[in-house]
RNA sequence: AGCGAGAUAGGGUAGUCUGGAGUGCCCGCCGGGCUCAUAACCCGGAGAUCGGUGGUUCAAAUCCACCUCUCGCUACCA
């Protein structure tokens, strides 16, 4: 049986969710969903970052240890991917102490292998923003942030020899041309990366909620290393059966902005410590909010579990995957799930099982014939699409097969037809329902179980998806999707 | 500044890598059909110098050069 590992980012816990999670986890459940339903041995994992100087601050500013503090938001996140139907099979959290102890591992391999070694770090420290900045970032020698005068910094730290591995990158993307996806990203990776590389600073002193560095009591490890390392924690590297059954991950899905450390520095640590890099990093885009980037000032964060309660769960993963390629960025507005939901959902998918549905019930005797609708299936090209990360264009592909059947409907016009006619007519259409329950299932689970549910079957899998005999007795059930109406 | 991405009918997109009649999809608009169905479904139509200029080619949205505009990244902030 095929393996298939698959990951989002650990969110921050300082962050509240917001649709950018939202949109990396769903793509990630599809993904791992339509694995499990082509019988794969599917480990999905997701999780928290919880280390580091906003979450020690934030932790402060509520009266309480880091640790109670985030004991609490791990739930929130928790909450919210049961309520968009999230399927992980594991949770990490970096505050595990089995983690933690991983990384301390980790630290000691590459530390043998010769690649750290202790050096000053200097930069430029913004105090109103808590944040570092280097001599190129800054905007008239103040802080590109606020603006405010910025004062000059240098702190013992220990470094890790990335510049070391800079040949070995490059060998590696050349001949994993799948690794640094979606493919126009690379580029942008690469030409850095051929620009040369510089050590990175790997340990902080002023941070205490964070992995204590092995090698000098005195440092903690910087959160970025620490957070990297959950993808070989949660498997329990090194010995355990986990790792040994699922590494090297087959897709890192993250977002953009984190691109830099999950193609360049995580797979030169690994190197280092002598384990096999992963298989493909994709990173997706991101979105704007009517047009506009997502920001504190605009306050126009969009809350998922918002969006959930009013339009349900299935609506709002159907269109985030429906309005854009997962590779680019795209606009969210409730405009636009408005619109699916009443053009797509209800017109197209839901008063399809309905149509045929009611027919079905009415018809009486047994419904048989020969398949005609299956030549509008190409179950391969989605599947092939859906090896390729690519859920927009499989999602799209599903709908043209969507389409196609309600177009037979008015072709054929059963209503006008009766006995073996009538009956070679419904079996096409209820085929072609069970089919479309399991091809939706992926991203849409409810949806998905209902209309298998209406059909009298279980949800089948990817094999399934042939037309063959029908023996179940339908019972129509309430509406899939019910229009939204302002 | 360097690197990268994008500009396709009223709006939104796909197609561009691997050149072949402007080809597809969604919304909106106009007309028709149907009555199994959630005023849903199906068909037809109007609407585009495929950002601009020049080049390669029998042939360019697609390849090349330059230009304009928009957006992202630039490593110690997760």
């Amino acid at each position: 049986m095929n393996k298939f590992y698959i990951t989002t980012p650990i969110y921050y816990v300082n962050d509240k969710p917001h649709i950018g999670h939202a949109y990396t986890t769903i793509a990630a459940d599809v993904i791992a969903r339509w694995h499990r339903l082509k019988g794969e041995d599917v480990f999905f994992l997701t999780g928290t970052d919880e280390h580091g100087e906003k979450v020690e601050t934030s932790a402060k500013k509520a009266g309480k240890l880091p640790k109670e503090f985030v004991d609490n938001i791990v739930g929130a996140y928790k909450y919210i991917w049961e309520k968009l139907n999230i399927k992980y099979d594991y949770f990490i959290r970096t505050s595990d102490s089995s983690h933690v102890k991983v990384v301390s591992e980790i630290i000691k391999k590459i530390a043998e292998n010769g690649d750290i070694y202790k050096g000053y770090y200097e930069g430029w420290y913004c105090v109103s923003d808590e944040s570092f900045w280097t001599e190129l970032q800054l905007v008239d020698g103040k802080c590109p942030s606020c603006g405010r005068e910025v004062k000059k910094v240098k702190e013992e730290t220990y470094f890790f020899k990335l510049s070391k591995y800079q040949n070995k990158l490059i060998d590696f993307y050349n001949k994993n041309q799948k690794f640094l996806s979606p493919n126009f990203r690379s580029k942008e990776i690469i030409n850095r990366v051929n620009d040369g590389l510089k050590d990175v600073s790997i340990t902080r002193t002023t941070v205490k909620w964070a992995v204590p560095f092995p090698l000098d009591g005195s440092h903690y490890v910087y959160v970025w290393v620490d957070a990297l390392c959950n993808y070989i924690s949660a498997i329990n590297w090194p010995h355990g059966p986990e790792f040994k059954e699922y590494w090297p991950a087959d897709i890192h899905l993250i977002g953009k902005e984190i691109n830099w450390f999950h193609s360049v520095i995580w797979p030169a640590m690994l190197f280092s410590a002598g384990i096999e890099p992963p298989k493909m990093v994709f990173a997706h885009g991101w979105w704007t909010v009517d047009g506009k980037k997502m920001s504190k000032s605009l306050d126009n964060f969009v809350d998922p579990i918002l969006m959930v309660d009013k339009y349900s769960t299935d609506a709002f993963r159907y269109s985030l995957i429906r309005e854009m390629p997962l590779g680019d960025d795209g606009d969210f507005s409730e405009k636009a799930i408005v619109s699916r939901l009443n053009n797509e959902l209800v017109a197209e998918l839901g008063n399809l099982i309905n149509r045929v549905l009611t027919m079905a019930e009415r018809f009486e005797g047994k419904i048989e014939g020969e398949a005609e609708l299956d030549q509008k299936l190409n179950i391969g090209k989605i599947d092939s699409l859906m090896e390729d990360v690519d859920t927009f264009n499989a999602l799209n592909e599903i709908f043209v097969f969507i389409k196609a059947t309600n177009k037979y409907i008015s072709e054929k016009e059963p209503w006008r037809l009766q006995g073996r006619e009538l009956s070679n007519v419904l079996y096409n259409l209820l085929e072609a329902s069970r089919i479309i329950s399991i091809l939706v299932y992926p991203f849409m689970p409810n949806t998905g179980a209902k209309i298998a549910n209406q059909l009298g079957i279980e949800v089948g899998t990817i094999d399934d998806c042939t037309f063959r005999e029908w023996t179940s007795k339908v019972k129509k059930g309430e509406l899939l999707f019910k229009k939204f109406i302002q």
